[in-house]
DNA sequence: CTATTATTGACTAAATAAGTCAAGAAATAG
DNA sequence: CTATTTCTTGACTTATTTAGTCAATAATAG
């Protein structure tokens, strides 16, 4: 599997999207995401982009835009986010044709193919809702969003 | 979690050398193992010299010399072989420490040390010989390993 | 019109992975 | 003891991937 610093980035990302958008309803702007998840704010740009391509995210041009999560946070799947960055998991030597070795299926094949399969359930299985939820939120709820700006931590 | 070519190639060359041995008891030569896994031999050298350091494999040097698995092949894992080749496993932004972000612990943190937790335990939960046995021989037992040197397909 | 904000694509830099090499040391067969 | 086989070591190069930058463009609210 591949996970690098870019996924990880995205799943701040849309964490941090999903959880502005459960106290507020304002679009969410790159630069703001980019400082609280200190990401760089020009890297970010490109892979929101991804995202929204992918129909994870709208955005709206101009004054008060910026990104909205195109569904419930509940259906947005960690795995819907990592693989739309990182492409499809695959740790097979032969990326998945079974001609490993000399057009045979070698055995680690299927251990990797069943490590790829593992992983994705677990990935599968938690919504950006749930890994919200599995938070213990640090801050009193009378607190506006922009007041509290600087104490979300959701990366 | 980091899953290289290299800690590939380490799991294909432990198995190999735990299948020869399963039919045989001489050593097992690194340019055998090149030869049938389909791994450049000077690179396996470095590979197999830190499973060495390691103490998964012994070696012996000379005329008939070679590797052998420094214990039963159902005493290794492969999350002992990966380790060993791409270290710890580590999936999270801050290195473990917990300081993702100023400081602070964020969300994604543990979702990410809940997968590495659950990779570490799948690869753990496997040996050499559980994944030798999963799978379905390809040749007869009346021939020798030699004979059927070209067959196997281990990788 | 102007300020704000996303969009695009091409670009560079840094890090990591992959692979090579040459000289050496150990063991053994003969 | 000598020639051959085989592992040992460490430094080296190259290729690939990841990370990050930038400048110009397009859309929209007010």
């Amino acid at each position: 599997m591949r996970l690098t610093k870019k996924g990880k980035y995205a799943v701040s990302a849309m964490l941090d999207i999903a959880f502005v958008q459960s106290t507020s309803n304002s679009y969410v702007k790159i630069c703001d995401i980019a400082e609280r998840q200190r990401i760089p704010s020009s890297y970010l740009e490109q892979i929101l982009r991804n995202l929204r391509k992918a129909d994870l995210l709208l955005a709206v041009t101009g004054p008060n835009g910026g990104y909205r999560l195109s569904k419930s946070s509940s259906d947005i799947s960690i795995a819907d986010v990592v693989q739309c960055i990182e492409g499809k998991i695959d740790s097979t030597r032969c990326g998945g044709t079974s001609n490993c070795i000399a057009g045979q299926e070698c055995l680690s094949h299927s251990l990797w193919t069943d490590l790829n399969t593992e992983m994705e359930l677990f990935l599968s299985k938690r919504s950006l809702e749930d890994v919200l939820k599995g938070r213990k939120v640090k801050f009193s709820s009378h607190k506006s969003a922009l007041e509290t700006k600087n104490m979300i931590v959701i990366g």
